[in-house]
DNA sequence: CGCTATTTGTTCAGTGGTTGAATTAAATGA
DNA sequence: TCATTTAATTCAACCACTGAACAAATAGCG
């Protein structure tokens, strides 16, 4: 069996793109109701449902009998009510229905984990190497083997995986491949094709599990988006090896005309800066990347693991040391000259910072403000804020599985067909 | 009567945003529909429009037979068909049906503009003044006018107009107020306030024509999408006294959070360069925009007009002036570094200059394009277009008045009911 | 304890709008 | 002239939503 593969984009309206025929109107309000319950902190009832869609009850009820036909929902404990009536039955989604698979490749590490529809982490693995030296196929191989294993987990628990995505640090183009993964050391590594050996990865209980690639910054803002609080606008910024940015807005991640958006790593800051090895100079990368930061610190020759720079520079930070905070001062500096640049073109009033920025914090906050206040266009009117991302280090890993089932709550049409 | 207020943004989709009633079918249809006859090179027939959409050509007749009632869409000669069979009879859209009145305020001009449902630009008046001077309200007064004038041509030619849309240079907020519009010195104006007292911007002969106001380059983007091929997804740059931008996606203008994307001209170019009045230091506008391209070319005592020095620069340049070409060329690197930042963070393929720097782009295209090349780390997968603007200096008031019929053709249900 | 008020959820006839097949309309070509 | 072909309309069937009536389940009150 070939791996099935999926377009990347994730419709997030369930409106059909083509002619409405009689049952677009069900998938439009199948999506509706599903999503009123997705996003209700408390479990509504039918009742309240139909208050709020404006759909009638009759309606509503008849929508959410197919839902739970589907296992898309459960009845639950209802949001308890004063005064009389009869008792409301509470909505809540399954929690033993379709689950999403989310993988990670990155430098220093593979991850695995599985969300469930209500959003729930049933499942999550890190397995830590240095996969520069490892061939892109056996590297493909290791990760199969830990989808495996989420896949008997989930299985375990009684949910089915509809789908996974899987997050790369580089360029994918809309074929799956990845065409360029600097950090890792892949160009063009045919990544669906090499995964086709591999069944965990091709097939579930009930037919084909698309498998979607997309890039580790964009999955890592999807996941913030959905770890973060309701529906916004907001720019994502991983600072991993490189740096990457995922464009939320309006509650949907923005992939640009062939999906390669968000490179704001090499958004030149001083043009003519130090060279960069993408040929330009003076990117973003050069003061604010990772190897760039520990240099500026005097600890290139410190040998330290990426996953732990991070702690040991907020450590010396802490403990005052001048190259250290220096070294911050600078790279938050160039971080608020290319967020002013982010927001005067996309007018944005969130920048949330991930990955290793996080502990970091603290020190790259003032400058970057500092920079954005003097440079935003705007910024008397709607101040900028900058805020920790919600998700640890493996948030692409939890955004690529939060995203196969958000697409499922976009379009529940689609899930619904296999019965 | 009081100017009734719409929202700025232009939904694209004709999806329910909440509940899908039954009614919803029919508005789609219509939509889908009417948006096919739009695009449509050549009149198409029902038959036709019913292969390509998908739905039955039973619905397609009904669904026309709607639109040819709501005058939106009249018959024409069809598209000659060889080989038997009964004749089709072509569709097209009504060109005495709903118009636009596109509006514009600008540094040293107004404009205002009739476009009708086939985008065909019925009525352009331009009224030349420099209006720095001149009070908002006394602006405002003379824009009415204009409109009125306007009104009284679409009428004559058998047009309604169905709303309007004003384009000012600046940064224009949800309600329509203007915040700042620096080069006219304008701040805080309440544009609609200011426009309820003259009646032909607040009343049609139908009903009541929503005012519109926008930031002038959106519109001008918006025109440029208009007149400028199939939708598509481009960074449109318009260089007027300042240096603006609108961002189209996917057929869409991106207007950000809250309506101020697109302020290129203040993205920082180099951080310690040259202090703009912005309060940041080294912003495009002070490498390319009008007075400082002038000013390095040392044409700074020379008092030209600023809507003749753009041609004027052109004839020096093509004389081969050696300052104006030194100045032409830094400013054409300065867009591209600006550019590259952009093409990196959005993923676009296409960059259109409008305005003032159209006449010029042989000698901008050559150092923007080179610095694109360097720095867009996609590049070499994905070229970058650099191209000139199909509308000339007053998009901005076309792309305000197809704005209005677009909408109408995004969504016809909204105009149909009128009947 | 029983009755009423109240709210939830379902049932059912009615309706808008699409579907698919049959029918009518209008041309070409032998 | 007539068969062929394609365009457009008509009509019964069907799907999904609507609105009202009804059944179910509880709290409050005498």
């Amino acid at each position: 069996m070939t791996v099935v593969w999926q377009c990347q984009e994730v419709n997030q309206t369930a409106a059909p793109a083509g002619a409405a025929r009689q049952g677009s109107l069900r998938e439009l309000n199948l999506a509706l109701v599903l999503g009123r319950i997705a996003a209700a902190d408390r479990p509504p009832s039918r009742a309240a449902l139909a208050a709020e869609t404006g759909l009638t009850r009759a309606t509503v009820s008849a929508v959410v009998e197919d839902l739970v036909a589907g296992r898309l929902v459960t009845e639950a404990a209802p949001t308890p009510r004063a005064g009389a009536g009869r008792p409301a039955r509470g909505l809540v989604l399954a929690g033993d229905g379709p689950a999403g698979l989310g993988l990670e490749i990155n430098v220093d590490y593979l991850a695995a984990c599985v969300v469930d529809l209500a959003g729930e982490v049933r499942h999550h693995t890190v397995h830590r190497a240095d996969l520069r030296p490892v061939a892109p196929a056996d590297a493909l191989g290791r990760l199969a083997r830990l989808a495996a294993q989420a896949r008997a987990h989930a299985e375990a628990q009684g949910l089915s995986l509809a789908g996974a995505a899987l997050g790369v640090p580089g360029l994918v183009d809309d074929t799956g491949q990845v065409r360029l993964a600097p950090n890792l050391g892949w160009r063009d590594v045919p990544v669906p094709e090499l995964l086709a050996g591999h069944p965990p990865l091709t097939e579930t209980v009930d037919g084909v599990p698309a498998l979607v690639v997309d890039n580790e910054a964009n999955l890592a803002a999807l996941g913030e988006l959905h770890a973060g609080g309701g529906p916004g606008s907001f720019l994502h910024i991983s600072g991993e090896v490189g740096i990457g940015a995922g464009i939320v807005l309006d509650g949907a991640l923005f992939r640009g005309t062939r999906g390669w958006s968000g490179e704001i790593g090499h958004i030149p800051v001083r043009p003519d800066g130090p060279p960069c090895r993408c040929g330009g100079r003076g990117c973003l990368e050069r003061y604010a990347g990772q190897e760039a930061i520990l240099s500026a610190a005097g600890l290139v020759g410190a040998e330290l693991p990426a996953d732990t720079a991070p702690n040991r520079l907020a450590e010396l930070a802490e403990a005052g040391e001048p190259a250290v905070l220096h070294a911050l001062h600078e790279a938050g500096t160039a971080i608020g000259v290319t967020v002013a640049s982010v927001v005067n073109l996309l007018d944005l009033d969130t920048v949330v910072l991930g990955g290793g920025y996080a502990p970091l914090i603290p020190w790259l906050r003032p400058p970057m403000l500092a920079e954005i206040e003097r440079r935003v266009l705007t910024a008397a009117w709607s101040p900028v804020t900058v805020r920790p991302a919600a998700l640890g280090a493996t948030a692409a890993a939890v955004g690529a599985a939060g995203s196969v089932v958000r697409r499922i709550i976009a379009r529940p049409a689609g899930w619904l067909t296999r019965f």
